[in-house]
DNA sequence: CGAGGGAAAAAGTCAGACTTATATGTCACA
DNA sequence: TGTGACATATAAGTCTGACTTTTTCCCTCG
């Protein structure tokens, strides 16, 4: 997804963030970069430049006669593509799945409200033809073509709503979708009352029912929740 | 807030950083390392690790043979609290905070909710103290006493929720909050419903009512969004 | 036992040379 | 005249070595 090892200092980040958000370094841990760039081969610009992205991330904290020092959890710049990434294909995995799909519960039913106010014609096509393709693939099996029109469907609407800061969700929804089919448990077709859902979502979206997309979306993300055992008692 | 100017290559992303994000350098410009490295008067290596910061944010791209990029405003990591921060502080502003505002609209309830049901006594205890402290600021052109007891309140719900990425947006919260009061139109005293409505939320979390937590803070959000604009028909 | 000063360690900075990828222009050939 | 291969120029990428600066730690001295 996106840039992937850009350069060396890529290659050095693709190895080093997984290793840092991944625990292998816990928070406090002192790394030197002389070291680092010995162990990884390159020469001290590069490893820098790695260190100045980590610092960027606030994974790192560089300080003068000490080292490169990890920071925290709560510290991390967690909305950051990378890390989201980096954290998503290591142990924390089921932990930053759960705090993404918390965070969807509450964007994306305001975001599909949005979207019933501004969708463009196109976008409302758009979202008609992602339900109809979530339809056809929800029976049988056909687990990979009903994600690509799932993740296609959510992308729509955080982008329909006009607002920036939902519209860059889309690869991150889109990837916790994806990882549900492929890591976690998803033997059998996808529920059909989900599925159902998405199509009255779509109609909603079409009609400017503001008020139904965003009841129907909650209903679509209270089953996210459900699925990861985040109970509402 | 956070770390400023931490050595050159920092100094250069405050001077570039907001240049870029204020559309100094719009979308598809191209810039050269040296020529920038001359501008700021550091060295290639200094201008390179800034540079990498810069692509590590999205903001730009760097190709071989061609030069550092300035990326689609679509493209940008709008989640970095850097950018958020030089956004904030420039043209961009009144967007970037509706844009907030809205964001604010779908996390802030959902994390009063969770506050409900997670939230340890002394939390409950910090909330109470917040609510109390806005009502005591309320009245007599204490606007930034009660500011300071505002942010405060904001940034304990989100912590409380007990869900990482609603907690790191602690710190968007309380510099939208800052720029209600010093930026924009804010001569009087707040909205005494405002005020109420903080208290009530401190109750409802304190009594592990999660559906009134949630409402109320939802209603405290739509006066946020009225203030803007932001309506609802 | 505390304050002050010195030494060491690691990051920070700089300059210069070299490598690599690639956009672009040129020229021959169809 | 158009098209493809090849040469060239360019700017990023990389490496190395020397030097500076800050900050911690420790040792001495009062």
């Amino acid at each position: 997804m996106s840039t992937p090892g850009r350069g060396l200092h890529g290659h050095v980040l693709d190895s080093l963030g997984p290793a840092i958000t991944g625990g292998e370094y816990p928070p406090g841990s002192v790394l030197r970069t002389d070291e680092l760039a010995q162990h990884f081969e390159v020469s001290r610009s590069v490893m820098r430049e790695a260190v100045r992205v980590l610092e960027s991330m606030h994974l790192v904290e560089s300080r003068r006669r000490v080292g490169v020092i990890v920071r925290p959890k709560c510290e991390w710049n967690v909305y950051d593509p990378q890390v989201i990434r980096w954290r998503l294909a290591g142990a924390d995995r089921p932990h930053q799945l759960r705090s993404l799909t918390v965070l969807r519960s509450a964007v994306e039913p305001v975001a599909a409200g949005l979207a019933a106010r501004h969708a463009t014609a196109g976008q409302c096509a758009e979202l008609t033809e992602c339900a109809l393709g979530m339809v056809a693939n929800s029976r049988g099996h056909q687990l990979e073509g009903y994600l690509i029109h799932d993740m296609a469907f959510h992308r729509v609407i955080l982008t329909a709503s006009g607002n920036e800061m939902f519209a860059r969700l889309g690869d991150v929804v889109a990837e916790v979708l994806a990882g549900r089919t492929h890591h976690e448990v998803m033997f059998e077709d996808p529920d059909p009352a989900a599925v159902t859902l998405h199509v009255q979502v779509a109609e909603a979206v079409r009609e400017g029912d503001a008020a139904r997309a965003e009841e129907l979306t909650r209903q679509i993300t209270v089953g996210a929740l459900q699925e990861l055992d985040i109970l509402a008692p």
